[in-house]
DNA sequence: ACTAGGAATGAGAATCATTCTAATTAATTA
DNA sequence: TAATTAATTAGAATGATTCTCATTCCTAGT
């Protein structure tokens, strides 16, 4: 099992790498962030960081969301001009906005499909990032009641 | 030729459609959208509206590009948290978003590709919309000067 | 043609997410 | 330990968009 000193432990490394420092705010937010994996607002991570950190600010909460998006921990989601929605990354994935409940589902890409995108583009246009967007209705079956 | 009667009256059409009304302000703000197909926001629409209709207000503008995206003319894009951009839309087409200079570039999208992309969804989603956006430079070279 | 009722417009206020500012605190290095 | 540098906090400021509301414009129905 994965300690908790050791997640610190990387997390620090992977802020430090990128020349940031780790505070606990930092670690309460991305280790609040793996724990419910459900694309929160800024104002939802400040929501859900406050029993953590009485004392914690709106500002502290953005500049730690941008720490983490900036060593590659975190992602960020737009859709339309919605809220910046945060996401802690690692595989390539698309998203899927459910646009009746706003829920958004990660959405795994398959080995090469990136790649086979990028090929549609004309000569000249250099693309060093591919986002792909469902938007609809999503059937997630809720989990299955025991008849 | 198309003759501007003619593509008054099919803008016409298309907002009645929608329960929409024709006025003067839409048809000039349509016209600028396709005259100049560069994406882009309100305010830079406001700005094109300006000689030809001093009065307009901003809010006007809002409410125009609102009735043209209702009445499928135009297609809203957003990249990150920036303004929405507005582009007269017709074909479906990905953007390219040029990091180092800003500009938007549609990119045209072969036949089948859509569907290809959204049979990766597991079931259960039911995608009404793709959307894919490229991020890089562009290497668009100038018109070519004659040696 | 005349008028009632529903849109659309214009001007400015309000809102929302985010960024900035300045003062304070904490951490790291010399 | 002192000096530097970064991070945090609270609140003000910003920017895009939406809202409000008074006014004007159309459109039906008579």
């Amino acid at each position: 099992m994965v300690s908790n000193t050791d997640s610190s432990e990387a997390l620090a490394q992977r802020l430090s790498d990128s020349g940031l420092r780790s505070t606990p705010q930092r670690e309460v937010i991305y280790n609040l962030l793996l724990k419910k994996r459900d694309h929160p607002t800024a104002e939802e991570v400040f929501a859900r960081a406050k029993p953590e950190l009485p004392m914690i600010s709106l500002a502290t909460v953005y500049n730690c969301l941008e720490a983490l998006v900036q060593c590659d921990l975190v992602r960020t989601v737009n859709f339309e001009r919605g809220p910046t929605r945060y996401c802690p990354n690692l595989h390539p994935h698309a998203h899927f906005h459910d646009t009746k409940t706003g829920a958004t589902h990660d959405i795994d890409l398959p080995a090469g499909l990136i790649d086979q995108v990028k090929s549609i583009l004309p000569p000249g246009f250099e693309a060093s990032s591919v986002e792909i967007i469902f938007r609809g209705k999503a059937n997630t079956a809720p989990t299955q009641p025991t008849p």
